[in-house]
DNA sequence: AAATGTGCCAACCGCTTCTTT
DNA sequence: TAAAGAAGCGGTTGGCACATT
């Protein structure tokens, strides 16, 4: 079967886009909300792709989004998820709100990823990196049923975090809905992730003074607990990284009301007049990230 | 000061999944 | 039920900024 790939069509542009563009993307979807991206940049004005208008809005635009690194709770809730989910970034992502896929992506392939292989941890497995060591002492049976214990009461991100104060673990965390137990219960089976490599880790000379067990009575489970950050004051002081982050503006400094654009509210001139220029001005003035797209789009 | 290497991330590409007809 | 189209997703790349030699 197969089609075109839409972003082939003659004329349409391609690479950063200028502050032009993202003017023509937010209004539009101020105005209308987010439906049909294929239609959306005729009816914008814009020479892009829609898949390219729907990735610019969702990665970039999009008022409800964090900037800044994430925080070590997040990196904590990627690994932990990770380790369940695998590759499925938008999945993870949707356990970190304000985060996109490509946003955790990156930053798995840039951080975590060293980070792990540092501790000498396969990222892709979460399982210890084979060592000289590992294939001399292969593992008691007794051992074994430690391990056992151990897998239900730990998370792999607990070993690896510095920060000792790890809320929930993610086992519990990630299950809200029936789809997501079938998934999480599938990919438990198919993924790579085998709690029993902590004591290895540990026996490995990782922290383990620093490694609580939690019992898996002791583990909370709360669907309607306030995610990571969603208030400037919810998350303790890793906070102050997104919030107090000069140049990461578009979330906070939009001051946007909850997310759910629809004509009506936008077409609500005062609202729009505010947003819009809160939008225009912090695309151009604020951010030298935004400049710089900008000087280079114009270079091209 | 210039060349080279590395890190980072926005954006693209193409495949998969979902929805509509 | 199958085909076609739209949207979503994950892997990859291009290019800039900064660090190192």
């Amino acid at each position: 079967m197969g089609r075109q790939p839409c972003c082939d069509k003659v004329g349409l542009k391609k690479g950063p886009w200028t502050v032009e563009e993202d003017k023509k993307l937010i209004s539009f979807i101020l105005n209308n909300g987010q439906c049909c991206w294929r239609a959306v940049p005729k009816l914008a004005g814009l020479l892009r792709c829609g898949k390219s208008c729907r990735l610019r809005w969702t990665n970039y635009l999009r008022p409800d989004l964090k900037r800044g690194l994430l925080s070590e709770d997040e990196e904590k809730m990627v690994i932990d998820l990770h380790a369940q989910l695998g590759n499925r970034w938008s999945k993870i992502a949707s356990h970190l709100p304000g985060r996109t896929d490509n946003e955790i992506k990156n930053h798995w392939n840039t951080h975590i990823k060293k980070k792990l292989r540092k501790m000498g941890i396969d990222p892709l497995t979460h399982t210890p990196l084979p060592t000289p060591t590992d294939q001399e002492q292969p593992c008691p049976q007794q051992d074994q049923q430690q391990k056992q214990i151990s897998m239900n009461t730990c998370g792999i991100s607990e070993v690896l975090g510095e920060n000792k104060e790890m809320e929930t673990s993610l086992q519990s965390s990630s299950i809200n809905s029936t789809d997501e137990k079938e998934e999480d219960q599938k990919s438990m089976e198919e993924g790579p992730f085998d709690p029993s490599i902590i004591l290895e880790i540990i026996n490995n000379g990782f922290c383990t003074d620093e490694v609580p067990l939690i019992e898996s009575h002791e583990i909370l489970i709360d669907p309607c607990a306030p995610s990571l950050s969603t208030s400037p004051s919810s998350s303790s002081s890793s906070s102050s990284y997104y919030y107090g982050g000069s140049s990461n503006y578009i979330l906070e400094d939009l001051q946007l009301p909850t997310f759910d654009w629809n004509c009506e509210y936008a077409n609500s001139m005062d609202l729009w007049d505010y947003h819009y220029f809160s939008c225009l001005d912090l695309l151009i003035n604020d951010d030298s990230d935004r400049n710089k797209t900008v000087e280079h789009s114009s270079n091209q």
